[in-house]
DNA sequence: GCGCAATATTCAACGGTGCTGAATAAAACC
DNA sequence: GGTTTTATTCAGCACCGTTGAATATTGCGC
């Protein structure tokens, strides 16, 4: 079908890696099931059956080509420094900073993978969550910083992974100012009235 | 290959909502993706040509299948009813009071899949988005219905969608207590400074 | 160097997918 | 009662992801 002549080519070509970057660009493209196997190995000028050979399945090589995810620790513990009144300004920061630079264009890729979930979920539930209650402390801290995880989760979600328009739109600055409010007060919530 | 005899049947069965029915089940159960069109038409005993019939493709059985939960008619209407002061607890209230009954324990609905995330999206972007706005008046109305859709879509996602433990591990009466102050934030931020 | 296993590739095919067009039978209309 | 409209089945199309066999190149043991 491609005739480049059966069996192993010569040199060493890593076409495996050129398979991954191909895929990679047609998937934040496309999204996942808009992007077909037999389509990347067609851009790749390979034959579809060489990406289950490498890869296992277009799953794997769907988790493969993107693990460039999603934490870049050094932002986080940037944010956690400094005074608390500041603090939500300096997540938002850090949120936008970090997730506006990752992707190139308009189309934020659909990310619905399961794995690609998990990792996030993962991430969210055990970093995140538990430095902001670290460094919030006091007693409601965890709430507090549950309620912040819940607010930061919102933004990352409504704006890049299922960017809903009207708040992928915002300029980083809008972004602080009109989630700022939210944020701040779920950090800072007064306890429990009882 | 049903054998059902061919043309119309006797009586006038409502096939078509026989189909949205077990559809919903199904796609409830397995995903969007994890559901054939041919085991739907099976479910409901049909030939599988019978749904691009009725809803014209797949997505569009999804879409209208999914409508009769997801919208559930009045339940938005009668949060956007009532003073303002109130609304972030009744939009608190109806959110909770409708993801918490659609699946009944675990397994929350298999939402990773981007057909599911764009109907998800649709219905943030054009339903939730602009009704608040409306609701709210006034100037900066869009931009503070931005805000508490990224908080609900936030909740939505990491209570339901992407659940992340300690969020979703709370009680309604907790949420409102713990999400309440960020929502009212966003809904009744104070205009721009200038 | 040579022989041979491991590896990388193409090709053909399989079962499954959503969907369409033709045939057909009941219902609805006039 | 004849004609149009509607609801259904059936056969099949083009595509999907994946697999197994054939084949050519590399790289290692000796």
């Amino acid at each position: 079908m491609l005739n480049k002549t059966r069996g192993r080519p010569r040199g060493n070509p890593d076409t495996k890696a050129r398979i991954a970057e191909v895929a990679r660009e047609l998937f934040l493209e496309h999204g996942y099931r808009g992007t077909t196997v037999r389509a990347i190995a067609a851009a790749a000028g390979v034959d579809s059956a060489l990406i289950s050979y490498h890869f296992g399945s277009k799953q794997g090589l769907f988790g493969q080509s993107l693990n460039l995810l999603c934490v870049q620790p050094g932002a986080l513990d940037q944010a956690l420094q400094g005074d608390q009144a500041g603090l939500a300004d300096r997540l938002l920061t850090a949120v936008t900073a970090l997730w506006d630079a990752t992707a190139p264009t308009e189309n934020r890729m659909a990310l619905q993978d399961d794995d690609t979930m998990r990792a996030f979920r993962g991430y969210l539930e055990s970093e995140l969550l538990g430095r902001i209650a670290e460094f919030l402390g006091g007693p409601d801290a965890t709430e507090r910083a549950t309620a912040a995880v819940g607010v930061l989760g919102g933004l990352i979600f409504t704006r890049y992974l299922n960017p809903i328009r009207p708040i992928a739109a915002l300029p980083p600055a809008e972004v602080r100012r009109i989630f700022g409010p939210a944020l701040r007060a779920a950090l800072h919530a007064r306890p429990r009235p009882r």
